[in-house]
DNA sequence: GATGAATGAGTATTCATTCAT
DNA sequence: CATGAATGAATACTCATTCAT
């Protein structure tokens, strides 16, 4: 017999973010989603329980991937603060950059009809090692005071948004120009 | 499509923003709307050609609404130019504020499948008056270099986040606070 | 509008049991459920939830009807005990004629994966008078001991067995012949 | 079909009969019959060509062990009519009881679509000792006149009825009692 | 052979749109 | 015009059967 695949759920879930990325998330018809992850309508049932499940499970495998890249970018060997903050707003939005239809994705379905009770806790574990750096640089006295929650947020949006308006408005490529203006639009929210 | 009936137009607006904010864009279904528009679902036909005429035409409303709002917001009085975009950002952060829905449902209209080829214009008049104030900023060298329409949209961006994270996450009202913090991250990115 | 039709819910009855009667429970599919009766797929979900739905109505339907039947069925002119046995008997005989494929439908539902935790009760109810009847006749000493119950069980098997088997194994048409043969043998279970 | 091992087709036939008293027959899957037998899914197709020929073989294989059964009950040494009845009816009550899940299951398949033009001489076939033992009766002049088939059946189905209304609605076990009153209620039935 | 994942035709169900009242 | 029942094409999901391992 077949074993159950890895592959086939990587398939999926690549399947699922582009045609979300293309159609929306209403737009998605597992019979669509099938022939895009190249497998017959009836095995996504294999893998899945129905679209919800299909969608939720892409949702907590594409944060956790988003966690766990942001968990291994280094910032150690910097030697300031503001080094350290512009060399990880720099890896992030590279990965933004990089993830554009996941990061999408999470966002459609946070509204969606699909999402009944996903936790913000998810959300805040993402964020952990922003919220230190956060953190560590308001203990310094180097960051303004606030909610560092809230402060994160704020940066996530001004990079999300800096790569979205040139990607989608302006059909640029992500460059090294806008790389620096994510940091140095974060870093002016940030000092004090 | 020609209204017959202003009050109806009305209230299949309220429950278009309503049913979205519950259940997001995909989830609408007509007969849910008929519903909480207190009409028959066959006559949303009387006034709309279809599912998509409704959305459209909410978006259209909406929008046209928020660029009157901020089109009136006056500025005028202010003597320096910092203390003008600062209440200028309070007001369209009241306005946020008072209008979330709508923000909600611009915001997912603009990446479904309804929206056919909207044109990126339509955003565009909306933010003429901010985009006249940085622009103004700017050839007076008190506001940072850079593309003033991508400014406007970081802008944008950090008010409807702040407001949006202290409504949503924190369950707070809107106060004096929160409008405070939007003025200062605002004015931290435009600042030279 | 159209208002909710009766005759539009009874045509449903009528087609789940001559399709139950045709195919078996498990044969019968929503499409051709609405063809036979008449209208379209859709519509059966205007009149019932779901597949389970319908099947469950119409054996609660079926059900009462049959209950009501033997309810109104007189008995009351005649003289002696074993007069109005009789006389029920071959009423009862004449309606489950009549009504084989509702009989037919309600003992295959019984053992269906459709039915979840129908009552025995339900059953009880239905044999109200048939009970009475029997109990009355055990007062009188005109009637064998034992649970009344259980013997109007058996009644009910054997009056159903001579049908059935006269109808569908000999192909012959209910008479005046079975009739009787369902009195005689009902009478000698039944009398001391 | 012939059979590879004989312990699989047993398991088959068991997790059938097990499955047709849990769900009924429209409720068999075949994975769920092949994890009850205890082996994979596609090994039921090793040993039979279709679910079909399951259930048909299933059918097939209990009526002959019923047959074995009745052809094997003695009645020999009873000395008078009655008392070999009585003693033959004894027997056949002990093997409904110990057998209640095929006798439903014939009873399902008998009237399903998968029964597609199963004789009903078959039937006969199982019943030719009793069809003996009525005419017997009917020649000595000691049992009522009548089609001797459809007494059989008659008898057949008080016996069926007074087991499963004790087991299924009064959760009893069978026992002497509920024997006693299927020799009573029969004879009732046959005696002139 | 045995296994259970893969397949896809077949079905139940949804829902935008139409239309009789 | 308003109403909400009726429609049926569109779509999610099931499950007998096949087949790669």
């Amino acid at each position: 017999m077949r074993l159950k695949d890895e592959q086939k759920f990587e398939a999926i879930i690549r399947a699922t973010l582009e045609l979300t990325h293309e159609k929306g998330l209403a737009g998605i018809k597992m019979s669509e989603l099938a022939r895009k992850a190249g497998i017959a309508t009836g095995s996504l049932y294999t893998y899945f329980e129905d679209k919800q499940d299909i969608l939720l499970s892409v949702d907590r495998e594409v944060r956790s991937r988003g966690a766990a890249y942001l968990m291994q970018a280094s910032t150690d060997d910097e030697e300031n603060y503001e080094g350290r903050v512009k060399t990880y707003v720099g890896q992030y939005a590279d990965f933004v950059s990089a993830n554009r239809e996941a990061i999408l994705f999470i966002d459609l379905l946070q509204r969606s009809p699909f999402m009944t009770e996903r936790s913000y806790q998810d959300t805040v574990d993402q964020y952990r090692f922003t919220l230190e750096l956060v953190e560590e640089g308001q203990n310094a006295g180097l960051v303004r005071e606030g909610d560092p929650e809230e402060m994160v947020h704020v940066i996530d949006s001004i990079i999300k948004m800096l790569i979205d308006h040139r990607q989608t408005h302006l059909k640029g490529a992500y460059d090294e120009e806008v790389r620096n203006r994510c940091k140095e639009y974060v870093w002016a929210v940030l000092k004090k």
